[in-house]
DNA sequence: AATGCCTGCCC
DNA sequence: ATTCTGC
DNA sequence: GCAGAATGGGCAGGCATT
C-alpha cells in the first residue's frame, strides 16, 4: 500500500502508548492502527447562498471551503474584528493619542516642506529624480564637529557592566557607534545564543544610560538586520492592542507589545515597508531611487545599502558624531513626508532574537531604576534557576503581548455569502478547560452541547477507524467533496489539545503529499527573480509558463521559489546565467506586476508540482480556454526537478492546464458556475 | 471615479 | 502554504 | 525534530496617481 511516504508511516503508525512524563519514546512501527483514531475532514463543504443574512464571515470560507480548523479561527477572527471597532470608537483612552498630535504637528510642517519639493522630485519609483541639493544633512540633530575617534565599544565583553562598558556616559544619547558596533560584533558571531547576549547588553545599557534611545536603537537593529522584506517599522498605537487572547503569529515574526517599557510612549505609527524604506534611503542620502534600487537588489539587503549609503554622504560632507537618536529621527521624518508612511497598521516586525534579547536585557538589567541603578545585574546572587524563571516570564509577556491591526469592518449588509461553520474540537466548556482530555472526552462534550444547525453550525464530518483502507477511503472521499484531505488525531492516547505537541500527535493529510499523487507539470522557466536574505547572489525566484501551441506563446502560469536545494539554486543560476536576454520575447505573455529581474531564452523546462489548479488574475495560463480574461494558476508550487530530456515545445501545454483545471473535483463539483459563464460568454 | 501599487493575511 | 538547512 | 528563512497564489483595504 503506497499511501503514506516513509515519513508519514512514521508519525502515522507510531502508536504512542499511553505516557505520563514528557518523553516521546515510540515503540517502532506497528503495520497497523492500534487504536481508533478520528479523522475529521480538512475542509468541509459550504454551502453557498448568495443572499439572506449572515452574521460570520470566514475570510476562508471565501473559495467555498474552509479549513479544518476554521471554526475556530472564525471565532477569533470575528471577536477580534469586534474589539478592534470598539477600540476605534473610544481610542482616546489611550495615552499613545497624544503623542500621535504631537507627532502630527510635526508631521504636518515637514509635508508642507516637502510638498514643494515634490514637485521637483517626482515620486516615480523607475526615475530618477534630479536631486538638488537634497543633501539632508542626517546629523542636524547632534551637536559639534568630529570628535576624536571614539573608544572602542565592546558589547562582547565577559561580565559585562552595562555602565562601565559603554563608551557614552549616562544622559548622553546613545552614539551611533556605540550601536554599529553592536551590530559589527553580532554579525561576525554565528552563534545564536552568543548574538541575543551581545545584543542584550548593548539594551542593557541603553536601559540603564539612555532609555529615552531604547526604541530608536530597536528600530535601527531592524532597519539593519531584518531581511529587507520585513525591514518595516511601526512605533505601535496601544489603542489597537486587544486583550484577548491569542493572535496567530507569522511562522517568521513576532509582534511585541508596549510594556514594561513604555513604547508606546512615542506613539506615533510609521509603517515602512520595503519601496518606502528604499525611498526613505534615496532621500535622506541624496541618491535617486533607481540607484538605491539596484543597490538593493545587489546586495539584497536593505539595511545594509542605507548604512552604505549612509557612508557616502558622510565622506562628503564630515557630519559631527551620529547619535542613534539622531539617525533614528531622520529615518522617521522622512519616511513620514514619503507620503504613504503613516498606517493603520500598528505592529511591530521583530525577529525572535531581539525580543530575547530584549528580554534578556530586562531581566537581568531591570528598567525604569533610578540612576545610578540598584540593580545591574540581576542574575547575580541568585539561583540560575530563579533567574531563568524570571527570564521566561519576561519573555512570554513580550511574546504573548501584541498589538492587532484595525480591520475594516465589513457591514452585515455587505456579507453575501452565507457561511457554515464546523465544529471538530472543544477546547473550553463553561469555565473549564478541556485542553488536557483526551479528544474522545471532548467529542462527547461537544455532542452534547451544542446543537447543530443545518447550514450554518455543524459538526465536521469524521469517520473514527482503526484500519488503513478506511482512511484511504476517506481520503478519497473527502476530496472528492471538494475537501483538501484530512486531519487524523488519536481518540485516547495522547489525545490532548496540545499546541506545542500537535505535530506530533495530530497528522495532516493531503492528497498532494503523497507521493506519485497529485498535479504534476512540465513548465518553462521564462525568467527569474534576484534572491534576497540567505539568497542574495543566486536567484531567489522564477516565472514558469506553460506553452499555448495555437498561439505558440509561452503565457505564465506561476512564480515558483521553493522546491529547490541550495545547491539547485546554484546551479539553476549558473545554467541560466547564460541565457539571459535582454527583454522578452514577444511571445511571452505574463503581467507586468511579474516583470522578473533577468529574462531567458525560453529552454529549461522544470517539472512542478502544486496541490491545486486555479483561475487567476494575473497568470495568463490556457487564457481564454476556460475564462474569457483569466488565466490558470498553481496553488503552492514547488519545484520537482529538471527535466533535462524536454525542450521548451514539449512543456504542459495550455490546453493540458485548461483540463487538469477542469478535472479538479472542485471545478466539477460547481457544476451551475459553468453555466453562468456560457451565458456570459453568449452576450 | 477609476485604476493600480503596496501591504498584510490567509492558505 | 512548501521546502530546505542548520542546530 | 524543530525553528528559521527562503519562497508561492489570491484577496481586501488603503493610498497615490490619473
Amino acid at each position: 500500500m503506497k499511501l503514506l511516504t516513509t515519513q508519514h508511516r512514521r508519525s502515522f503508525f507510531c502508536a504512542k502508548p499511553a505516557i505520563t512524563n514528557t518523553s516521546h519514546t515510540t515503540n517502532g512501527g506497528t503495520s497497523s492502527l492500534t487504536e481508533d483514531r478520528s479523522i475529521t475532514r480538512l475542509g468541509c463543504n459550504i454551502v453557498k447562498v448568495f443572499h439572506g443574512d449572515v452574521s460570520l464571515c470566514s475570510p476562508s470560507a471565501r473559495d467555498g471551503s474552509c479549513g479544518e480548523d476554521s471554526p475556530i479561527k472564525t471565532c477569533v477572527l470575528t471577536k477580534r474584528r469586534r474589539i478592534a471597532s470598539d477600540s476605534d470608537e473610544e481610542p482616546d483612552k489611550v495615552p499613545a493619542k497624544n503623542c500621535e498630535t504631537s507627532v502630527g504637528k510635526k508631521l504636518a510642517k515637514f509635508k508642507a516642506d516637502v510638498s514643494e519639493r515634490a514637485s521637483s522630485s517626482p515620486p516615480a519609483p523607475r526615475q530618477s529624480p534630479k536631486k538638488e541639493a537634497v543633501t539632508e544633512d542626517t546629523t542636524d540633530k547632534s551637536q559639534g564637529k568630529v570628535k576624536q575617534s571614539c573608544l572602542e565599544y565592546n558589547p562582547d565583553k565577559g561580565s559585562y557592566d552595562p555602565i562601565q562598558d559603554a563608551s557614552w556616559r549616562h544622559g548622553d544619547k546613545v552614539p551611533y557607534l556605540a550601536l554599529a558596533q553592536t551590530l559589527e560584533k553580532i554579525e561576525n558571531v554565528s552563534a545564536r545564543l552568543k548574538m541575543i547576549e551581545i545584543l542584550s547588553n548593548y539594551f542593557r545599557s541603553v536601559i540603564v544610560l539612555s532609555p529615552d534611545d531604547l526604541l530608536a536603537s530597536i528600530y535601527l537593529c531592524l532597519n539593519k538586520l531584518a531581511p529587507a522584506y520585513e525591514a518595516y517599522v511601526v512605533l505601535t498605537d496601544s489603542s489597537q492592542r486587544t486583550s484577548d487572547g491569542f493572535k496567530k503569529l507569522p511562522d517568521q515574526i513576532m509582534y511585541p507589545y508596549a510594556e514594561p517599557y513604555d513604547l508606546q510612549k512615542t506613539g506615533i505609527e510609521l509603517g515602512i515597508a520595503e519601496t518606502t524604506l528604499i525611498r526613505t534611503i534615496a532621500q535622506s542620502t541624496g541618491r535617486s531611487v533607481a540607484q538605491v534600487k539596484s543597490d538593493v537588489a545587489d546586495t539584497g539587503d536593505i539595511g545594509i545599502v542605507a548604512e552604505q549609503s549612509r557612508g557616502n554622504q558622510r565622506m562628503m560632507f564630515q557630519p559631527a558624531r551620529l547619535t542613534v537618536r539622531a539617525v533614528f529621527d531622520k529615518l522617521l521624518e522622512i519616511a513620514t513626508l514619503g507620503g504613504k508612511a503613516v498606517s493603520t497598521t500598528g505592529t511591530y516586525s521583530f525577529y525572535l532574537r531581539w525580543l530575547l534579547a530584549l528580554a534578556l536585557a530586562c531581566a537581568t538589567t531591570p528598567p525604569e531604576q533610578s540612576y545610578p541603578p540598584s540593580v545591574l545585574n540581576a542574575a547575580k546572587g541568585v539561583p540560575a534557576e530563579t533567574f531563568k524563571t524570571r527570564l521566561d516570564e519576561l519573555a512570554l509577556i513580550i511574546k504573548t503581548t501584541y498589538c492587532t491591526r484595525k480591520r475594516k469592518d465589513a457591514t452585515e449588509s455587505d456579507i453575501k455569502v452565507q457561511v457554515c461553520v464546523y465544529m471538530f474540537d472543544l477546547m473550553y466548556l463553561n469555565g473549564e478547560s478541556l485542553v488536557r482530555r483526551p479528544l474522545s472526552d471532548r467529542r462527547r462534550l461537544l455532542r452534547e452541547h451544542f446543537v447543530p444547525v443545518e447550514e450554518e453550525f455543524q459538526l465536521a464530518i469524521s469517520i473514527d477507524t482503526t484500519t488503513m483502507e478506511e482512511v484511504q477511503d476517506f481520503l478519497e472521499e473527502s476530496v472528492k467533496g471538494n475537501c483538501e484531505g484530512l486531519m487524523v488525531k488519536t481518540l485516547e492516547a495522547d489525545a490532548t489539545y496540545e499546541i506545542a505537541k500537535r505535530s506530533r500527535n495530530w497528522l495532516k493529510l493531503k492528497k498532494d503529499y503523497l507521493e506519485g499523487v497529485g498535479d504534476t507539470l512540465d513548465l518553462v522557466v521564462l525568467g527569474a527573480y534576484l534572491g534576497r536574505g540567505k539568497r542574495v547572489g543566486t536567484y531567489g525566484g522564477f516565472l514558469l509558463a506553460c506553452y499555448d501551441q495555437d498561439s505558440e506563446e509561452y503565457q505564465s502560469i506561476c512564480k515558483i521559489g521553493t522546491g529547490f536545494t541550495d545547491d539547485d539554486l546554484a546551479k539553476h543560476t549558473q545554467v541560466l546565467k547564460e541565457r539571459v536576454i535582454p527583454k522578452p520575447r514577444p511571445y511571452y505573455r505574463y503581467d507586468l506586476s511579474h516583470e522578473p529581474d533577468h529574462w531567458f531564452d525560453a529552454s529549461q523546462v522544470w517539472e512542478v508540482k502544486c496541490a491545486d489548479l486555479s483561475l487567476s488574475p494575473v497568470h495568463r495560463a490556457a487564457i481564454g480556454i476556460v475564462d474569457h480574461e483569466k488565466g490558470i494558476s498553481l496553488r503552492f508550487p514547488r519545484f520537482l526537478r529538471v527535466r533535462e530530456d524536454k525542450s521548451a515545445e514539449e512543456a504542459t501545454t495550455a490546453t493540458q492546464v485548461a483540463e487538469m483545471y477542469t478535472n479538479q473535483d472542485q471545478v466539477k463539483n460547481q457544476g451551475l458556475g459553468s453555466t453562468k459563464v456560457m451565458e456570459e460568454d453568449f452576450y
